[in-house]
DNA sequence: AGCGAGGAC
């Protein structure tokens, strides 16, 4: 939303030059009439005196209503901000918080960073003249580690609630309990963080869906206030009967839009890497049989583990006469906006994960979207102009989908939002108050993950100094113990590389055309002890290179190297990028902390044994028959054909990951001996021997 | 003998 707008003023400015006080006011003039046109524009009476009157507001307003970008304006206007107070804004996504704070503080015509700023992990721009303040809802959950009460703000909007992502619903059943706090402690009597007055708090909960229902049912029968959205009409088509195959489905629909109708692009909406690529074949085959002139169709894939250069190409215009036909995982349903789609072709299926507790597993499934999200999906057809949207199935069937994707926290593993609850002071699990809780199963299994890696005391309180030092580093659980761990087995540097290594996804690119290419020039990589020290030995030669290089002073340039190392070396250079910056981030914190980060140098023994303390509850045994047998759970598992270990096949490794594709699959592994789970996890393992 | 949706601290 607030993207596109944003490179269009840069534009004009380009194609008017002016001088720049002319210029300067023009653009202030456009602004103006731009906020003016926004549909919440009139509402700024009403919404502020809804915020008086009530201390939990549920506003639900769709695309373009322009609530994000105003409502804080609104607010800053009517005195929320006076004596240092904050209005705090989180988004689920850091791009989201990034640009629409850059848009608002263009809109304040302040520079960013003083009255109008962002914060998100690795970049906070905010200062103390700070009074809006755009954040990751991930952030604010961090914050509130500190102060526990946010004393700093005087109004919070939780923005995009109906996403119901885990850190979204963890912070509205906080702020309900803080919301409570600072009302009972009233007129300033207590101080909170830092001796700030604490005054009674604001919250305002977001939503683009259509129900608001369950939100003003949690917040005790709170007020909701609709504001009106603005998108261009999009006409809906679903197909007569059910369709057995929607690859031929969508390949059919493509070319029939193509033929038959008006110029702009089309967004298609598939499952995975592997669909999207065959889809994107298919289309380059089906377009040779076709006359020369109906031949100007471009097919641009996009999904998350593609690489940047790549993910690029889907932005820029198809060439004069060509339309794209963009072939997307559900990255383009909130990600990323695609500029000039008009068709959209939607399969009706999602990848989705969902995790067993008792199995410690989790598995990805292809599923039927939510009507929400079919929603969703029709008005990316609807951002630049009127558009139309092709369901591959009938209409009776759209209405028998789910109205809304199941929230998260019903669909992962608990351990790390336990263990930020239990460091915010919230003991009782089973009786928090969440809008939608968690199984009891689920709950009572990651109490009891947390406190085999001690992080809780026999009672299930937070220990003391580890489950404390295991909260405060922003890793799963078992990552962080894994650094308590190698901090006493001396090998504390190497385990900051490989945590901040399995953090990220994707290392690898494996374009599937040059797979064979790919592996051949990574093998000098490659440890026959497995991934983990396969990784290690990626982040030391890029650092080597680069220290090698060390004369190049500018961040630019150290970019630039590192991206052209990534090329050659068939590693996606931004989740490399993301592992440095995390093993920065994390470093720091175990300094803090006290730790004096030593390596054990060549001793790659004393590493991995140190891997096997860490990680006992994730070990697989190989049977008679090849497959392996996971320890924890007794599950069949083969190893995922991406390990360095998945022909060599050792008798007993460390897995990272457990998940069912299209088989039960481990992945990232390290080879160990199985006697040392019994020594280094007697607790665990000693009736083993 | 063969392969993983999207986010975030």
């Amino acid at each position: 939303m607030a993207q596109g707008e944003l490179k269009s003023s840069v534009l004009n400015r380009k194609r008017n030059p002016k001088s720049p006080v002319a210029s300067r006011s023009s653009k202030r003039q456009k602004i103006a009439e731009h906020r003016k046109s926004l549909p919440i524009a009139s509402e700024e009476e009403r919404l502020i005196e809804a915020v008086q009157k009530n201390d939990i507001l549920i506003i639900v307003g769709e695309t373009g209503s322009g609530k994000t970008t105003q409502l804080p304006q609104f607010l800053f206007n009517a005195g929320f901000c006076r004596e240092g107070k904050m209005v705090g804004i989180t988004q689920p996504r850091r791009i989201a918080a990034l640009t629409i704070a850059k848009r608002v503080a263009e809109e304040c015509d302040v520079r960013l960073g003083q009255k109008v700023g962002y914060s998100v992990r690795f970049d906070d721009t905010t200062s103390s003249s700070t009074r809006l303040k755009y954040m990751t809802d991930g952030f604010l959950l961090r914050e509130a580690l500190v102060d526990r009460l946010l004393s700093r703000y005087s109004v919070i909007i939780i923005d995009e609630a109906h996403e119901r992502t885990v850190h979204t619903d963890v912070l509205l059943a906080l702020l309900k309990k803080v919301q409570r706090e600072r009302s009972e402690i009233g007129g300033g009597v207590l101080r909170g963080c830092q001796g700030r007055k604490v005054s009674p708090l604001k919250l305002i909960i977001m939503s683009a869906s259509l129900d608001a229902r369950v939100f003003c049912d949690y917040y005790g029968g709170a007020k909701d206030f609709r504001v009106e959205g603005r998108q261009f009409d999009v006409d809906i088509f679903y197909t007569v009967h059910p369709e057995t195959d929607y690859v031929d489905a969508a390949l059919n629909t493509i070319f029939q839009i193509h033929s038959e109708e008006e110029e702009g692009d089309i967004l298609v909406f598939l499952t995975g890497q592997e669909e999207i690529e065959s889809v994107e074949r298919l289309v380059q085959e089906k377009l040779k049989h076709l006359p020369e002139d109906e031949r100007k169709l471009l097919p641009l894939a996009i999904f998350s583990a593609l690489p940047s250069e790549q993910q690029m190409r889907v932005f820029a215009p198809a060439p004069i006469g060509f339309r794209k036909v963009v072939l997307a995982t559900n990255i383009a349903e909130t990600s990323i906006t695609i500029p000039g789609i008009r068709y959209v072709v939607d399969s009706g299926v999602v990848k989705a994960r969902t995790y067993d507790p008792n199995k410690g597993m989790e598995t990805l499934d292809v599923v039927p979207v939510s009507k929400a999200q079919a929603i969703q999906r029709s008005g990316r057809a609807g951002r630049d102009g009127y558009g139309k949207s092709f369901h591959l199935y009938p209409e009776r069937d759209f209405w028998k989908l789910e109205d809304s994707t199941k929230p998260e926290i019903k669909r992962c593993n608990l351990s790390n939002v336990i263990l930020q609850l239990k460091a915010l002071g919230i003991d009782d699990i089973l009786g928090f108050d969440f809008i939608d809780k968690p199984s009891r199963s689920a709950i009572v299994k990651a109490l009891a993950e947390l406190h085999l890696l001690g992080a809780l005391t026999d009672d299930c309180k937070l220990a003391k100094p580890a489950g404390e030092q295991m909260a405060r580093l922003p890793l799963e659980p078992v990552y962080s113990r894994a650094l308590i761990l190698a901090n006493q087995f001396n090998c504390l540097e190497e385990m900051l590389i490989i945590v901040a290594m399995l953090s990220v996804e994707s290392i690898f690119y494996d374009p599937r055309q040059k797979r064979e290419e790919a592996r051949t020039s990574r093998n000098h990589f490659v440890s026959v002890e497995g991934d983990h020290l396969t990784y290690l030995s990626v982040y030391r030669e890029l650092d080597e290179f680069l220290e090698e290089r060390k004369a190049e002073k500018s961040e630019a340039k150290v970019e630039k190297i590192m991206r052209k190392w990534c090329k050659v070396n068939f590693v996606n250079s931004r989740s490399l990028k993301h592992a440095r910056d995390i093993y920065r981030q994390i470093r720091g914190n175990v300094e803090q902390m006290g730790f004096n980060v030593s390596s054990c140098g060549n001793d790659m023994l004393e590493y991995r044994r140190c891997i096997a303390a860490s990680f006992f509850l994730k070990a697989a045994q190989r049977q008679m028959d090849g497959t392996y047998r996971a320890l924890e759970s007794g599950e069949i598992v083969h190893i995922h054909p991406s390990s360095v270990l998945f022909r060599s096949k050792p008798e007993c490794v460390i897995f990272d990951e457990l998940m069912q594709t299209s088989q039960k699959y481990i992945n990232n592994l390290t080879r160990i001996d199985p006697l040392w789970l019994a020594e280094l996890a007697p607790h665990h393992y000693k009736t083993e021997e």
